[in-house]
Parts: structure tokens; sequence; C-alpha cells
DNA sequence: TGTACATCAGTGAACGCGCGTTCACTGATGTAC
DNA sequence: TGTACATCAGTGAACGCGCGTTCACTGATGTAC
């Protein structure tokens, strides 16, 4: 639609308050955590009176809901682009994706919580938010993509490489079954290292971070062939 | 003491009461999550007064403490009689370890979210939390204990062996640094496969959950030479 | 064994607070003729 | 270009609700002599 290029000043006034109360939920979200984002509270912060929220988001859910369809596109964007500078060598491609995304979450801490962390009860997320989760794992699959076919690994059962197959149709991998399974545990694998970091599983076991996480992506990579 | 064994009346009805609220809260748990459990709900559903939950419990927070200490002990309590049935196997151990967390996971989704979901905003975690939390960690290393001196993998950087030798002094190790940084590895990637199947972010992805999971569990014991 | 006293569980009212959402409204900004 | 009308942003009051915690209290249960 025309109107989103050539916006009147209606228009424009619009997409900045919508900017506005999502960086305040933003901020509100670090102190009190998703279940208490509160539509008030991001108000009060604007200077505007709470019913005021409800000409630009129809309910507390539908913030919740942006501010996660942001937070993945965030999150991918950062992805892609690390992957984009990493240049074509498989392997660093892979470390800059990883290095991206723990990066990302180190840096908004209580957003990575809202997406990878507990569902936030009483709230489904709608299907907007499947595109840009994908997103981030199909930059995680870029390195594979590069590389091309690998040395096959030993099938997994049928319904497991079923699976493995409708993955690889969905990102574009020319890769076998077994390789494309390695792939989904590398992402469950990272995902379970940051999580454990910035959630504070690690406290009095893993002193140096940077140095134990570049060990184990090195070791996915090793895992995939990469 | 004494009185913990020999109880009268008024300790084991105290007893009784405490039990009665722990498990209300892990019902309320279930239906508003951890941020939202609430004294007044759960005083409600055993027809007490709310006031009258400050004769067992000094705050809100002490009774979330006590659950989450409650939560860690049961899950390792479900792993280590796992690993009793098991037998003397290494790789068997090891899979019932996994099985024994994912299985208790799935069958206290919420419980588990709160060990290993999000932190709960201004709550932070007391000392008394490490202990049980631990008593996980060693049952997932009981198979490695059993196994003995493994063949040596490629050392890590320094401040990982060092962090890799105090993990292994803990829990009673005679394993190379190189291993133990993969043990921490392997239950990072547990508690993500579990996370991620929990949390819903495999939907639409991996359709059998026990042969995925069964997969990577056995890659893990290739990985750790068990 | 019987009695006096201390301990404890549970009550009911209250404090002060915050929440999401609705509604009728005012006034400013845009649109169509 | 000027005017009449429609659209929209933001106000302020209100609804009905739930929360954690404190406090003075009643009555039952245990303990010491």
């Amino acid at each position: 639609m025309l109107s989103h290029v050539v916006a009147g000043a209606r228009e424009r006034a619009r997409v900045a308050v919508v900017a506005a109360i999502k960086a305040a939920a933003r901020r509100h979200l670090a102190q009190e955590g998703a279940a208490g984002l509160s539509l008030r509270a991001v108000a009060r912060e604007l200077d505007m009176v709470s019913s005021a929220i409800y000409r630009y988001f129809a309910s507390r859910d539908e913030l919740l809901t942006a501010l996660i369809v942001d937070g993945y596109s965030d999150l991918a964007t950062a992805a892609e682009r690390a992957v984009a500078r990493a240049g074509t060598d498989p392997r660093e491609v892979w470390r800059a994706a990883c290095r991206a995304i723990r990066d990302w979450a180190r840096r908004h801490p209580h957003e990575y919580a809202l997406l990878y962390g507990s569902p936030v009860p009483g709230y489904a997320a709608p299907p907007d938010t499947i595109d840009p989760a994908t997103r981030v794992y199909a930059a995680l699959a870029a390195g594979l993509r590069l590389a091309g076919p690998r040395p096959p690994t030993p099938a997994p059962v049928a319904t497991v490489a079923r699976d493995a197959e409708a993955v690889a149709e969905a990102l574009g991998l020319e890769v076998d079954a077994g390789r494309v399974v390695r792939l989904l545990a590398a992402s469950t694998q990272l995902f379970g290292l940051v999580s454990f970091e910035l959630f504070g599983h690690t406290k009095g076991v893993v002193s140096d971070h940077d140095a134990f996480f570049a060990d184990r992506v090195d070791a996915m990579a090793d895992d995939l062939a990469l």
C-alpha cells in the first residue's frame, strides 16, 4: 500500500508512538519479566493515560505478540548480518551465526527469556511468530548450505529421517538426513548453552564462558563436518 | 533433633499442612506459572484464610524457594533411581539418567519451567537450591564415573580445563578435562532438547520426539565414549 | 492425675496497592467537495 | 482556496478484580508442676 511509503503526518505520528510504546514495554520487560508486563506501567512511562494505549494495541496480549515478533526479527537480523560478514568459509559462517546469537542474547537477556524461556502462562503465540523464528534457524543453517553435501552419517530411524528431510527442504539444504538431525541437535545445544549461561545454571561451574562457548561451537562444527 | 522422629500431634499436623500448602501451590503453578503464584489462591484452595499461610511460610518467596528445592530433589531422586535400576553398563546408565530427566520434565512441565526456564523476576534463588541441583548433575555423571578413565580428548584452553578439573573433583570423576567439558556440553544439550520440546520450539519440526531424543542421547554417549 | 499457663493455629478485618478494560467525551487533524 | 464533515488521538472516570502482608483476636492443644 502506498500509504506506507508516502505517509501523512498522522500516519508518521502513529508509527512513532507505536515504536515508543514497544520501546517502553521492552524496558519494562527487563525489570518485571514477561508475566509482569503492565500496560498501565508502560502508559505511565510515556505520560499517557492507560486507556490511550488501546488506540495502538487491542490488548496486552497483542503488545506481547509484537514484542515477540520484533525479538525474533531482531535476533534473526543480527545472525543474518553476521553470516553475511563472515564470507564463504562454512566453519567461519557457523561460528559467526553462533556468536551473533549468543551476543544478542547477552545484550537482550529479557527479550531472550521471552523468546526461549518459559512460555508465558495463558498466552498462546500466534502464527505470526513462526516466520521470524524460522529465520534464526535459517541463519544457523547457512554454514551447512555453503558447504554443500557432506560425508553421509548413519541414517536415523524412519520417523526422524522424514522430519529431517522436511527441514532440509524448507531450509534449502542438500545434506543427508543424519546431518540435518545433527544440525537440529546443534541448535538445541546452542540455545541450551546460552540459556544455562543467562539463567545462571553455570554459576560456580563455568568461569570463562567465552572460551567454553568457543570450544563447544567448534566441537559442533566438527560434528557437522564444517 | 528427636522431635523430628518422635513427633507430637502438633508437629505431625504441621508437617501435613506444609505438605498440603506445597501441593496446592504446585497445582496453582501449573495454571498460572511461577510469576503468578498467589498465596491467596493457595489459601483459598485449602479453605484457609490467606493470613494463615504465614504460620507456615514467612513470605511468598519462601514458598517459592521450597517449591524449587523440592523440585530439584524430586527430579534428582527420579534420576538417581533410574541410574540405580540401570545396572553397571555405562551407556545404559547414561541412557537411564537422560530418559528419567526427560520423563520427569514431561510429567511436571511447570515445575521444570520453574527450575530450568526463565528466572522469576525479583526473585534470587538462595544457596539452599544448589545442593539438590547438583544431585541432578551427579546422576548424569554416573555413567562416566562407572566407565572410569576414557581415551583422552584434545585438551581445552587453560581456563576451561581448570573449571573441568574442579567439576571432575566435585563429582568424583577420573576423566580428562576434555571429556568433562563434553559432559557439561551434553548436560546443556540435554536440557536444551527437553526445553525445546516442552516450550514448543520443535512444533512443526520434530514429530517423533521419543525417537529424536533417543537418537541424540546415543550420539552424546558416543561423544562421551560410553 | 489435675490444674495453670504458655504455645500455637487459624480468624477476620483492614491497609494500600496495582491491574486490564470500557466508555462517553473533547479537541485536533485530515479529507472531500 | 475555503468550508463542512469525518476520522482519529488522547482524556478521565469508573468497573470489578486480585494481590501480599499486618494485626489484634479467639480458642484449642500441649507442657510443667
